[in-house]
DNA sequence: CAGGTATGTGACAACGTTGTCATCCATTTC
DNA sequence: GAAATGGATGACAACGTTGTCACATACCTG
C-alpha cells in the first residue's frame, strides 16, 4: 500500500489535523512582508514588486494557503459573494436536474458557486430554504416554486437579493421568470391528434393547483375550440400528479364504453403511466398519445412516444443570465421570457383513429 | 395587476434597494439593547429576560433581520460553516442526480446547505472546484473522482475538510470511500447469461483509465474463467463512452462470421446505445442483453432490459452519514463501503442462444 | 446586615480580510 | 540642490458576528 495517508506524518507536536488553517497573516509572516501585501498578492492588483510577489507565492504555496472568501466578502465593499442558490422541485427529476446543468453551466463561466436543494412540493421548505440562503448571503435565487405565494420573497429583495423563477410563474411578487409556452404547446398536441384525425381525445393532466398543469389544460381547451371538437367532460381528467395514478386513470377511460381514440398526457410522469397502462391493455398501437415533456428512451418505446418536448437546459441558462443581468441593474422591469417548445412526432401521436 | 413590485414603494429618500442590510446593530438599536443580546436572542442561549427576548424578536422581524452566518462562522470558535460540496460527474445525469438527492436527504436533516458542481470528466475542472469550495470552507468535499490522481487533496485534508468518495475509488490519497460491488455485480450479470446457455458473450466497457470500468471488466472474466468458459477477445470491447459508440461497436459485433449471442453492456449509456443498435438490426429479440446500472423505461422497452441496478441514493446517502461521522472524529481510519447490486430480470437477459 | 452566589446585561476584542491613508524612498523637475 | 512627483509598502480601522470577561442587580445565607 503505498497511498498517502493523513495519519502516517505523525510524531510532531501538533498533528496536522490539530494545526490551524493558515491566514493571511501566516503568509505575511513567513514571506516577511505585510498582511496588506499579502492581499495585494492575492488578488491580483499591481503595484507590488516582482521579489515580493514571487516571495509571497511561495509562501503561500508552502502553507497550502487557501484565501477565506466569506472573510474577503465581510470586508469587501462590493458586498458579492459569488454565490447563487437554486431551489429546484426535486434535484433527481430529470426536468429539474437539466435545469440545474444549464444554470451550472452560466454560473461556472461567471465564477459563480451553487448552492442546490429539493423542495418536493413543500412551500414550508421553500421558505426554509431561502431564510437559509440568504443567511449564507447568496446574490441570487433561482426558484422553481412550489409555494403559490411569493409576497414573502419582498424581504428577501429588499435586502439585494436578485430573485429569478423558473419553470412556473409566482404570485403576489413580481420578478423575472422564465416558463415553457405551456398553453401554446399543449394546443399544438392537442391539434396534432385532431390533423391525424382524432376527435374523442382525452386530457389528464397535473394538480389544478399548479399553474403550469392549467395553462395545459386551457391550450388543449383552445385547440379543440378552435377546430370545432365538443368536449366531452368524461375524458378530461385533471389532478393526476404521478405514474400510477395516470396509469389507474387510463385504464379507466379504456372501459368507457364509447372509449377515447388518442390522449394528450400532459406531464412527463403521466406520460410514463400511460405508455405502462396502454401497453398492459395491449392498446399501444391503437390508441394515440402525445406528452408534454420529452424523457429518455422515448423513442425506443414501441411506439416511439411523441411529445412536446421543453428545452430545460435552456430554461437554466436564460435564468441565470437573467439574474446575471438583474445584478448588474437591479431596478429594471421585472419580464416573464416565455422558451418554445416543440413537437416531437415518433409514432404514438400519428396512429390514425381506430374506431 | 395587483402583484407587489419591488420599485412600487418610491418616494423615500434612500430607495429600498440601496438600503443597507440590517444587522445585529441595527436591531440592537431599535430594541434598545446592546448587540451582545441580540447574538444571544438569535443563537437562542439562555440567560435573557422574556421581556428583552420579546423586544428583540420584535424588533427583528420589523427590520426583516437576517443573521449574517458568513460573519458568524468567521468569528465562531467550532469554525463550522455547516455547508458541504458535492463533486459530481454531470448534475444532469440520472445517476449523478440520484447520488446528489442521497447526500441532501442527510445534509437537509443535519441542517447543511450543499453546493454541487459538475466535473465532466474533466481533471482540471475537478482541482479548481475544490479550490473553490475550500475558499468558501465548506466542512467537507464528497467527489465522484474524475481526476486519477488524488493526492493534491492531501492539502485540502491537512486544513481540517472531510472528505469522501463516492461511486469511483481514489489513488494517492486516503479517504472513506462508497462503491457499487462492480466486479461481483459483472460477474453476476455474466454467469446469469452463462446460466440461460449463452457460451458467446461479449463485453463493451467504458474507458479503461476509469477504475470501475476495470472492475466490471474483472468480473466478466471472473464469471467466463468459473464457468470454464473461452475468453475471446473479439467479443471484447473496451474504451465505449457513450451512446453512439456503444451502437456502432454493437453493428460491428452482429457483423462478425460468428456473432455473440449476447451482450453484456457494463454501464449505462453503453446499455441504451446497444438496445438502440439491436432494436435497428431486428436483432433485440435474438440477442440477450444484461446491462450495468439501471434506468428509467428499461422495464418498457421491447424485450424489457434486465440490468445490474445499483442504488445510488443509497450511495450518496451513505456517503453523507461518512462524512458526519468523519467530522465527528477525524482521525478514525479510512474506510471503502461496498453497496451491493441487483440483478433485475426483464425479459432481454433470459432470452436463449439462437445458435 | 455583611458577604457570598446567582443571574442578567453589556463593553470590548477578535475572527481573516480589504479600504483608506500615511510613509518611505527613488526619481524627476526647475 | 531643493522641491515636487510618483511608486511601493505598511499601519490601522472596519466588515458583522461571537467569546470572554466585567459589572450591576437581586437573591440567599449565617
Amino acid at each position: 500500500m503505498t497511498t498517502l495517508s493523513t495519519a502516517s506524518t505523525a510524531a510532531t507536536a501538533t498533528p496536522d489535523s490539530m494545526r490551524a488553517r493558515p491566514t493571511m497573516r501566516d503568509v505575511a509572516a513567513l514571506a516577511g512582508v505585510s498582511l496588506k501585501t499579502v492581499s495585494r498578492v492575492v488578488n491580483r492588483e499591481d503595484g507590488v514588486s516582482d521579489d515580493l510577489v514571487a516571495k509571497v507565492e511561495r509562501a503561500a504555496i508552502q502553507l497550502d494557503y487557501r484565501p477565506n472568501l466569506t472573510a474577503s466578502n465581510l470586508r469587501r465593499s462590493d458586498r458579492k459573494t459569488a454565490t447563487w442558490g437554486l431551489l429546484l422541485e426535486d434535484v433527481a427529476n430529470p426536468f429539474s436536474s437539466a435545469v440545474h446543468r444549464g444554470v451550472e453551466e452560466v454560473a461556472r463561466e461567471l465564477g459563480v458557486a451553487v448552492f442546490t436543494a429539493s423542495m418536493d412540493e413543500d412551500p414550508e421548505r421553500e421558505r426554509e430554504l431561502v431564510a437559509t440562503f440568504s443567511s449564507r448571503r447568496v446574490d441570487a435565487l433561482i426558484i422553481a416554486p412550489t409555494a403559490t405565494e411569493h409576497a414573502y420573497l419582498a424581504n428577501e429583495a429588499r435586502n439585494g437579493i436578485a430573485v429569478v423563477f423558473v419553470d412556473r410563474p409566482a404570485f403576489g411578487f413580481d420578478a423575472d421568470c422564465v416558463v415553457t409556452d405551456n398553453r401554446a404547446g399543449s394546443a399544438a398536441a392537442t391539434r396534432h391528434l385532431i390533423e391525424h384525425g382524432h376527435k374523442r381525445i382525452a386530457f389528464i393532466g397535473d394538480y389544478a393547483t399548479i399553474a403550469t398543469a392549467n395553462e395545459r389544460y386551457q391550450g388543449y381547451v383552445d385547440a379543440m375550440a378552435a377546430a370545432g371538437v365538443q368536449l366531452r367532460p368524461e375524458f378530461v381528467k385533471r389532478d393526476v400528479h404521478d405514474a400510477a395514478q395516470a396509469a389507474t386513470v387510463v385504464h379507466a377511460l379504456l372501459s368507457l364504453d364509447d372509449s377515447p381514440t388518442a390522449i394528450f398526457a400532459a406531464q412527463n410522469l403521466i406520460t410514463m403511466g400511460t405508455v405502462e397502462a396502454l401497453r398492459n391493455s395491449g392498446a399501444q398501437h391503437r390508441i394515440a398519445l402525445v406528452g408534454f415533456d420529452d424523457f429518455a428512451m422515448a423513442n425506443l418505446l414501441d411506439p416511439g412516444v411523441s411529445v412536446v418536448a421543453q428545452d430545460p437546459r435552456a430554461i437554466g441558462r436564460l435564468a441565470a443570465t437573467l439574474v446575471n443581468e438583474r445584478l448588474a441593474h437591479s431596478n429594471a422591469p421585472a419580464s416573464v421570457h416565455v422558451v418554445p417548445s416543440e413537437l416531437i412526432a415518433r409514432g404514438s401521436g400519428e396512429i390514425a383513429p381506430s374506431n
